[in-house]
RNA sequence: GGUGGGUUCGUAUAACGGCUAGUACUCAAGAUUUUCAUUCUUGCAAUAGGAGUUCGAUUCUCCUACCCACUACCA
């Protein structure tokens, strides 16, 4: 979700700027290489209707904007090796940085021995003197150890007390002493690439990316970018820069990871995802939202239009967004408002629309409506539904006669109608359920509307009266209504509550509603 | 620990330094309904705390508290 929030606001700013949206794929570290993961990427955002004017395809094509004039691939950071180690030679050269041949154990031995002063170990200008680089051994040793071997690394040389100024579109100014920073590597002997923030750097710069919108976790690297643009003479062509507030979880403190949906029950992947180790994470199209829903309830989790409007469309959003109406403060996932999210969208959602998405599964139960009659239904039910799913738990008895009779889930009694939610966010002026809601309904409300003489009324009014003059015919004959009709309604549909009788009765036919109706006294005596 | 960022109803958010701090979700109550749901009406609920600047602070400054991120040869 994150990352598909972070594309989109890219996207939105891009478009409405009329520039071109960039899908850069950064796999520079080989040890978190995951299959699948690039398609999967670029799956999602279409499914989101979000189409990269620069990058790769599904297919693994490159995709250039056809006015485009100066060629940017390859797109994969892994393809650019080459480039990479040119530019980290050149700022070694300029003594902006230099050539590291601590190993991991040095480098370990060292961070043990500050924690046991009770420090923290920190590679920069006071301690790189005193540890094994470009800058303290003898130039010969130096030649010798780039020759024989390929285990060094590049450092940014981190200048002492230099004041860094910097912008952001979305927080404004921002300085940090550079004393408070560290050496850090800019190129990786493990993969002999480089890490993100060179790579980055000489990237947005060779593909001349004019704005970039990221996760607020890079805000402390951002002095970094700043010194590094600095270090290669490119401030006047460096990007702006906007940092996102992240995305919470809904109940207590901490980002949004994927363990807070699966256990909380909501998907926190745009589509479903397995991971090479098989374990699998619902995914938003799975769960059955609305791609335009799922865009429309992203893009308000952190952004506001600064107008009282709620719902918008990709291409208004478009037209609205802009950076400086981004919040700044981590913004808590709801889970139920992007139900009610979905819920506007299918409501919104013509009936034909709904019914064709419904019907391979109506077909997956071997059924074969007719389509006019399944647009029908649609358009009974479509204000009682969130998903399309629920459409056959709302409305399955308009197809197949109900062979069970509930047992749960009637009203019974003000305190006790809901269970409680554990994985939902509290609210703490919600009445408190308890699991004795879901007791048994037949012993206690079947005497309610299956008495034998409000059974034997409701089979009176059936056999007598057809859908339209049902409640006439009740009436007249000075019958409880209310008991009367819950009790037909319980033959037609196996509930106690639901969709109103003659409703039912228009789609099932009469004849169908007596054989229900008599069908239920076989059952319950 | 250090550095940076943040803080308005439970949640998302609105409010040129100036109204009774608005809206949506959730929740509650009522109306409607043959039930449930829908719909409609109403309601509950917030400027983290303390100083300062100012005629006036949610808004600007400082301090404190709390939250978050970063502090990897990950991104």
């Amino acid at each position: 979700m994150g990352g598909v929030r972070t594309a989109l606001y890219n996207y939105l700013y891009a478009k409405q700027k009329g520039g071109d949206f960039v899908l850069r794929i950064e796999d520079t570290d080989s040890n978190r290489f995951v299959p699948g993961a690039e398609q999967y990427i670029i799956e999602s955002l279409r499914w989101c209707g979000i189409y990269p004017d620069e990058g790769v395809d599904a297919e693994g094509n490159v995709v250039e904007t056809p006015s485009e004039r100066h060629p940017h691939a390859p797109y994969r950071q892994s393809q650019r090796r080459g480039i990479y180690r040119q530019y980290a030679e050149q700022l070694v050269a300029a003594g902006a940085a230099y050539y590291a041949f601590d190993t991991a154990e040095e480098l370990e031995k060292a961070r043990a021995e500050a924690e046991a002063r009770g420090e923290t170990f920190i590679y920069n200008h006071l301690t790189r003197g005193a540890l094994r680089n470009s800058l303290t051994l003898p130039e010969d040793e130096v030649r010798r150890l780039l020759a024989e071997r390929t285990d060094w690394t590049v450092r940014f040389r981190m200048p002492e007390g230099r004041i860094v100024e910097m912008d952001d579109l979305i927080r404004g100014h921002i300085s940090v002493d550079s004393s408070t920073l560290d050496d850090k590597v800019l190129w990786k002997r493990a993969d002999e690439l480089p890490t993100y923030h060179l790579a980055n750097i000489v990237d947005d710069h060779l593909m001349e990316i004019t704005e970039v919108i990221r996760g607020e976790e890079w805000l402390p690297s951002l002095p970094l970018h700043y010194l590094l643009y600095e270090a290669f003479g490119w401030q006047d062509s460096q990007p702006r820069f906007a940092h996102l507030p992240l995305l919470l979880k809904p109940v207590g403190n901490g980002k949004l990871s994927k363990r807070d949906g699966d256990k909380m029950g909501f998907p926190v992947f745009p589509l479903r995802w397995t991971s090479p180790a098989g374990e699998t994470s619902r995914g938003y199209r799975e769960d059955g939202y609305f791609p335009d829903a799922f865009v429309n309830l992203l893009a308000m989790l952190g952004w506001n239009p600064g107008t009282e409007q709620e719902i918008f469309s990709l291409d208004e959003l478009v037209q609205a967004f802009s950076l400086d109406k981004v919040g700044k403060s981590g913004a808590k996932f709801n889970p139920d408002k992007a139900k009610w999210y979905n819920r506007e969208y299918l409501r919104m959602r013509s009936d034909a629309d709904l019914a064709a998405l419904w019907m391979p599964d109506l077909e997956q139960k071997g059924l074969h409506p007719d389509p006019a009659f399944v647009e029908g239904v649609v358009a009974l039910i479509k204000e009682r539904a969130t998903f399309v799913q629920d459409f056959w738990t709302i409305a399955s008895y308009l197809f197949i006669a109900p062979s069970e009779f509930e047992k749960y889930g009637v009203k019974a009694g003000a305190a006790s109608e809901k269970p409680a939610d554990a994985n939902r966010p509290a609210d703490p002026r919600a009445k408190v359920y308890d699991d004795a809601a879901t007791a048994p309904f037949l012993a206690k409300d079947v005497d309610k509307f299956y008495k034998p003489e409000i059974y034997a009324a409701a089979l009176e009014a059936m056999e007598n009266a057809d859908a339209d003059a049902l409640e006439e015919y009740i009436r007249s004959h000075e019958m409880p209504v209310g008991k009367v009709m819950n009790c037909i309604r319980l033959a037609l549909s196996g509930a106690a509550s639901g969709l109103g009788i003659s409703d039912i009765l228009h789609f099932i036919g009469h004849e169908e509603g007596l054989r229900r109706l008599r069908f239920l006294r076989e059952r319950l005596g």
